[in-house]
DNA sequence: CTGCGTGCAGAAAGCGGTTTCTCAAAGGGT
DNA sequence: ACCCTTTGAGAAACCGCTTTCTGCACGCAG
């Protein structure tokens, strides 16, 4: 193999005529060098095409630039588009990303897990799904940085960044637009219940119903996996049953369209016969047909602000650990309403 | 900052009474050392809950066991489908991915081009658009393997691992399958023409015609974006013209769903008035109304394969380089014929 | 003219592993 | 019983960069 070994800062620094500190020093322009010096390590470095060796300055500075990122699915839409806000501000603040789908397998998670472990990267970002407080204070006690993105941990307490939607208010709004249409039977077909955003999204649904001095039906709640195929069972048990709902609100907007597909199939009239509401807002929620009336989050801020969380705790670790709430924004399109979307 | 600094590998050489030699030895399992020191050090190791740091290894072994992966965005599911095949079998050969996206800017490429050279990856992979030979041969000179996927560098000779569809039969299946059909007026609303990928495409539809002994309207050949925007506007100008096609090939689903959009605002029947035909089959295909009939890549197993080619360089950087030619399917959903799809 | 502060640059000590080299001890053959 | 080979394990070099420490030269004040 003719690995030609790329130049090292010996090299530039022979070519210059100067010392490996001293080229260090110009690279990195942080100490006070003479100008006449300073130009011919530039231009031996440049000679040379010389670039830093990315491990060599790991090690010897203890920062690696890198942020890493686990998620359930880097193929699901919704996750997609947070990482890209990571990404996007990762990049802006000088790191790069590693990214990992766990599958909300733990397995997955743990081999991601150790495999990021011990200085491989500066911070780490959770998103989606649920955490264990004990692995999260693992990470912390390792000085890694971490922060969690639509996700927090079942304890309240841990001191750690996140940033997250206000789900109760999003579950609420949902409930509460259904309900200004007229709707009285209303079934919400939830995430996994062990996933607290799902469980916060059922809290709403059922305060917004309180506030409205009404209840909602035990029966019509039915528990779904957050895909497409889950709306589409549930939609099929709901509507094999005596009395169906009115009015469905699907937790995220793959499940939705899970819905929408049945009610197609089972030649139910949508918004006409039943009212549907979805979560998220994913790129294919406006296109489907009816396109979809939904509880917009802001997924790709989330991401960005995520990092910039994580970037500014790496600067300073001492800081108070700071919760971002995001508001929640109900965008109507057709699967509520009559009128065509404007 | 309590960094409370995590055990190094003298820690474990001490606690265990042995040299950080035979640690290193116990750790990578190599070399022949007596059961009891093994065991010794294997218990240190676990006391102190050791983990190796992972630049002073990328660092002494010249391997970071990281992969990168650029691409245009993750955001885009055509992509993020290619990249979860990607980071799967990336994972499977005990690798983690570095992913960054591009948007097609060549700063941006040259950004993340220059941050992960120099030893931060062992191999990197260039996911979609057009890629100059000039910089790729950057790459292979400085001795990090490099693959392509869903990409070809316009020189066809640079020696590089690539997977890629058959963008010239898919091309041909979308037009001979609307042929078929008994159309006459076909319209092609194309990928940028800078990208080869969507040259191939078209080349294929023409010759599908010709096969026919027919020839494409250059009048009915739109150059879009690959974006739902670029879809819509493409069939806004066809349809504002005397003499609309009865039939449009979209050459990514994206723009196809954009067509699909302008068509219905139109009030234009499909598949009775117009029939339309994508090209990708992303998850989202299946869900519009009517459903899209569609080119199916096979993006999750290219980005598998990709990997693996990449792995398998890394291990023998001598042998020959492969192209991997996977062949696109046609995949009838409601936008080409009137029954339902089974 | 001497002493001291200041600025620039080199020497050298890490950072935390891997790996070669060396050596001691054990094992085997005659 | 002796020598040579083999095996296990430590010493030390090295990977390539950062950073502290040291020293030299110069300028200025006493």
């Amino acid at each position: 193999m003719i690995t030609l070994a790329s130049a090292t800062i010996y090299d530039v620094a022979r070519r210059a005529g100067v010392s490996p500190a001293t080229v260090s020093r110009v690279l990195n322009g942080n100490h006070r060098v003479s100008p006449e010096l300073r130009q011919r390590v530039l231009e031996a470095a440049r000679a040379l095409n010389y670039a830093p060796n990315y491990s060599a300055r790991s090690l010897s500075s203890q920062r690696t630039a890198t942020l890493g990122l686990l998620l359930p699915d880097i193929a699901n839409p919704f996750f997609a588009e947070i990482a890209r806000g990571v990404e996007d501000a990762a990049a802006e603040a000088g790191y790069t990303l590693l990214i990992g789908s766990t599958d909300g397998d733990p397995l997955r998670e743990q081999h991601y897990v150790a495999s990021l472990q011990a200085g491989r990267v500066d911070g780490i970002l959770f998103a989606g799904a649920n955490l264990g407080a004990p692995l999260l204070e693992g990470w912390l006690v390792r000085g890694v940085a971490v922060g969690l993105v639509d996700r927090l941990v079942d304890e309240d307490d841990v001191p750690v960044d996140a940033v997250l939607t206000d789900n109760v208010e999003g579950g609420a709004l949902a409930v509460r637009h259904l309900l200004n249409l007229g709707h009285t039977r209303l079934a919400v077909v939830t995430g996994p219940q062990r996933v607290r955003t799902a469980r916060d999204r059922l809290v709403g649904a059922h305060q917004a119903a309180a506030e409205r001095g009404v209840s909602l039906d035990p029966d019509l709640i039915i528990e779904g996996n957050f895909k497409e195929s889950g709306g589409y069972q549930a939609a099929r048990i709901l509507f094999s049953r005596p009395n169906p709902p009115t009015a469905i609100f699907a937790q995220n907007d793959m499940m939705a369209l899970g819905v929408l597909r049945y009610l197609e199939e089972a030649g139910i009239r949508v918004p006409d016969e039943v009212a549907l509401i979805g979560f998220d807002d994913i790129a294919f929620a406006a296109l489907s047909r009816p396109a979809l009336t939904t509880i917009a989050q802001p997924k790709y801020e989330m991401g960005r602000l995520a990092a910039q969380l994580l970037v500014e705790r790496l600067a300073d670790s001492q800081q108070a650990p700071r919760r971002l709430v995001l508001q929640p924004r109900l965008v109507l399109r057709q699967t509520t309403v009559v009128h065509r979307e404007a």
